[in-house]
DNA sequence: GTGAAAGCGCTAACAG
DNA sequence: CTGTTAGCGCTTTCAC
């Protein structure tokens, strides 16, 4: 076996033509600038044989294109976020594109960061859940212009691309159906943050809850302390604080998991019987005990929607034509966890 | 705004220096090359004044390095591999790499493929969960020198650098541990792929077996049908089929999934009473009624592992020295599902 | 102390 | 039809 890559050059040597010449061949080009056959057929041997692998580090130098997209999260161990990641991995690959992971945590200094260091590498485009506060990083992004779509939240004031679901909306009727279902007193977990798609969801949570003039439960944890022992230690004390609820909409999966592992030691008995939606659906949730209600987000459309206005971007040359704003809805998926509370109540 | 990005050679222009001078002084060699203090300063300052980004294209072109990671595994979405993925992708950011991450699907052409274009992209290491055909592709990544190392599973007759778990033990143990607490007839539904590590958990279990003298149940799903209809129909026949089983051992938490699934569907009592352990944790089995022992892999150990060796390898020029084998054990974590069998009958 | 220049591997305009 | 050549932006040797 060869240790040694093999260049242009030294197939041009090794076959006597000029590196141009293998050039073009290898670009498939070899017909449209009349090489004979021959010298097409040579060289195609010849590079077979030898197992020619071209250096794309060398090609993106020269065309200034990585056929590289940057794709961040605040978690990529997050199951919604793995799982848009794989459709957009997907996509991308049929595209020629490649893929680069990787996880913000929604802090700020470590987004900036990793915009930096990839612009810095060139990558073609970037597909970003923003941290709240960098609108600057973005806004270079878009000065330099590099293709940029966002995506679960935006920025009011900055003229991007996005994709995002109608956040009030949904939590609006996942409200409207635990109320449906005979629950009055429903709490509403959420992340203490100042982000467009939070608010989105406390607002609908909120609405709905004035429109039937009822009394709000809000608990806002901040998202630091959504993987520590101090999250769950809030959520015991708002269930203590608040007996009378007899529903709990978690706004994040991350959330609800934190909330069943506490129902599920403190308040087995309410696990069966409070009405429980959660937003994100997973395919654990499906199969629990009480199988939880879920406001499904739309994943697979999310990334080709993404995908759609990324290639778009990247197709027309530098077209700094207009932003594209998508608002896709989500599902209400249903299930045992928000049956009507009657029943609930019947069976145990 | 400005449009266009600066090269060395344009701040040199303009600060009426060479580009040389400007290179050393952004690199921190500005002391050791003795530059005048003076004119370091008006380089820093104004680099820094205009946001100065180095091409890092360029620079991996010239130096080799790409600083660049690859993490292969079958598929990023899944559980396991997304939390690994998250720990192998702190590591290396800390150690100033980055991670490209890609889902083979255990498909052998797809892998080729990756691997190519990566190599072809001049990635600096390879962190790959292998399908089952590869064996060429790896060893040409070793041919040519870049440092590769299997999880998960590895080739007997192929000399790598791999970090796996001790599959048959655990799987044993886990038997064992189903046995002790009273449960006879166990069967144990795995992926049906000639691969180390599924022989491996499937020996185990054979073994414990055996030496009970007792009687094996074994249902072998091809890997592709894991994802489709026709996966749950297996297992929805293999319960039918074998209705004395009182326990059941999956052998990945994506055929807990389903045996979950089709348990809670068809069969909600036996879903309490059976012994149930699934290979592979997931924080919702903590969670789940009942919740379910599991063979725990150490996620945190093994990305640590893979890291330190491909730190080594990447440090170490090009030290062809001795491949490292590591065998991580697992942790058997006893839950609600596999409570003594006599219990879990009093109880339903 | 600083600069000129070669060259990493590739593309493509231009020349013949 | 094929070859020469100028870069892409950077690092680094060698020269002054």
């Amino acid at each position: 076996m060869n240790k040694k890559r093999h260049s242009l050059k030294d197939i041009a040597r090794e076959l006597n033509v000029s590196v141009t010449t293998v050039s073009f061949v290898l670009n498939g080009k070899g017909k449209e600038k009349k090489i004979s056959d021959e010298v097409i057929k040579k060289i195609q041997d010849y590079t077979r044989k030898i197992n020619y692998r071209p250096n794309l580090v060398a090609q993106s130098l020269r065309t200034g294109k990585t056929k590289i997209l940057v794709f961040m999260v605040e978690d990529i161990s997050n199951y919604f976020f793995s799982k848009i990641a794989r459709i957009i991995e997907d996509i991308a690959y049929k595209e020629d594109y490649k893929v680069l992971f990787c996880s913000n945590e929604n802090n700020d200094d470590r987004s900036r960061e990793l915009i930096n260091l990839f612009y810095e590498r060139q990558v073609d485009g970037f597909i970003i859940i923003p941290s709240p506060g960098i609108k600057d990083s973005i806004q270079m992004l878009i000065n330099n212009n590099i293709p940029v779509v966002l995506f679960d939240r935006y920025f009011d004031d900055l003229d991007t691309n996005y994709v995002v679901i109608d956040n009030e909306n949904s939590t609006h009727h996942g409200t409207q159906h635990l109320l449906s279902r005979g629950y009055r007193n429903i709490g509403f977990i959420t992340i203490d943050v100042d982000q467009i798609q939070m608010k989105g969801r406390l607002d609908g949570y909120l609405n709905a809850i004035t429109e039937n003039k009822l009394k709000s439960y809000v608990l806002k944890i901040p998202y630091s302390e959504t993987g520590s022992k101090n999250g769950k230690k809030q959520i015991q004390q708002f269930l203590q604080k608040n007996p009378d609820l007899d529903a709990v909409f978690f706004s994040t999966n991350y959330l609800t998991q934190i909330g069943l592992e506490v129902l599920r030691e403190d308040h087995p008995r309410k696990l069966q019987e409070m009405g429980i939606i959660t937003f994100d659906d997973n395919d654990l949730f499906k199969i629990y005990s009480p199988s939880i209600s879920a406001v499904a987000q739309p994943l697979k459309k999310i990334g080709k929607e993404l995908m759609k206005i990324m290639m778009e971007m990247l197709q027309t040359d530098k077209g700094i034509k207009s932003t594209r704003h998508v608002v896709l809805d989500t599902k209400l998926i249903p299930r045992d966890s928000s049956l009507p509370k009657e029943e609930k109540l019947m069976h145990s």
